[in-house]
RNA sequence: GGUGCCAUAGCUCAGAUGGUAGAGCAACGGACUGAAAAUCCGUGUGUCCCUAGUUCGAUUCUUGGUGGCACCA
């Protein structure tokens, strides 16, 4: 049975690298569970591994498709299982990297078969634009009352998900949650990078800097005309938006990007820590790694 | 050098005729099963510049410092 080896952590911690480290040594390949570096027209802004790191070894899931085509998480759970199946033919040891939890417990646990609808969807958005929450949050009191208690009813994008699902299947959405986990064709080891949260701060606004240098303002001046579908809903995209717009000076949009990456990255590291009992290591420990997957026997997930 | 104004949370500031203080932003904590770099929720974290007085009690009033700003030299 394959060995998924999961590098988790917060972005700018230095997980790439380690995933590049670490599968050279184990000679396999690398596959990205990163919800915005799968775009190939979002390149300095979302840090995508370098050429070199590209070619000493394979990638998947890196700019393979367009932003038109957006990849949720249940669809990249199967075609990450999918390419799994493939790679496993032909190694023993795959590794899984990337900042998107949701994707990465998409891939390593599951996610239950719930429906969706764009048409229904768009109908529940248009209520919300038009009405606000509070209808929506009334129709799924009807609709399903177990999740409505459970539910952050203050969340729209919480309601309107667990409606479309009622809708789509005709069916509460609290009766087809399951919460189990799906049993994989492969072990998974899971580890996560991290450092102290002012050097990683550190580590986010040097990056910001960089990505200026790159030229992060003309790619996003390009992607204008995208501007409203989801995967640019990101930062270092929003913040130029809203300077192009003329909604926030250059200045405030480059201090708005290092803090609201601070934040996203301080969102995963609270997304990590319930998976309690996850080895953390610092961003050169490769060495320390390699010893510590030969000292663990398979099987304890 | 002189005069005036100011000094309160990480930042910008408010405030109490004397009873140890509160806003915004930041920060921190949390939730999160198909928008997830998204979306949402919660929490004041403080030698009220220092000093000596007055007072039952001083961050608040008074004295003397220190630092900053402005104007005059």
């Amino acid at each position: 049975m394959g060995r998924l080896v999961v590098i988790q952590g917060a972005t700018a911690a230095g997980k790439s690298a380690v995933a590049v480290s670490l599968a050279t040594h184990y000679a396999c390949p690398v596959v990205s569970c990163d919800s915005r570096q799968f775009y190939r027209e979002m390149t300095i802004g979302t840090a995508v591994p370098s050429v070199d790191e590209q070619q000493a070894v394979a990638h998947y899931f890196i700019q393979d498709r367009s932003i038109n085509e957006p990849l949720t998480a249940g669809a990249y759970e199967i075609e990450a299982l999918a390419l799994l199946d493939k790679l496993f033919a032909h190694h023993s040891t795959v590794i899984l990297v990337g900042g998107s939890g949701l994707y990465a417990d998409a891939l390593v646990y599951g996610l239950d078969p719930l429906p969706t609808s764009e048409v229904i969807r768009a109908e529940l958005n248009s209520i919300y634009e038009r009405q606000g929450l509070a209808p929506l949050v009334e129709a799924l009191r009807m609709a399903d009352p177990v999740h409505y208690s459970l539910v952050d009813r203050q969340n729209p994008l919480r309601v309107i998900r667990a409606l479309e699902v009622c809708r789509a299947s005709g069916m509460p959405y609290s009766n087809l949650r399951t919460a189990r986990h799906a049993t994989r064709p492969f072990e998974v080891v899971r580890l996560a990078i991290d450092m102290p949260r002012q050097e990683l701060y550190n580590r986010i606004n040097g990056r910001v800097d960089q990505m200026i240098e790159q030229g992060l303002e003309d790619e996003v001046r390009s992607l204008i005309p995208y501007r409203d579908l989801s995967p640019l809903r990101t930062v270092g995209y929003s913040e130029f938006f809203d300077y192009f717009d003329g909604k926030i000076s250059h200045d405030t949009a480059i201090d708005k990007i290092k803090q609201n990456t601070r934040n996203y990255a301080k969102r995963q590291l609270t997304w990590l820590r319930r998976e309690g009992d996850l080895r953390y290591f610092a961003p050169h420990a490769v060495d320390e790694i390699i010893a510590w997957m030969s000292s663990i026997n398979y099987g304890n997930i």
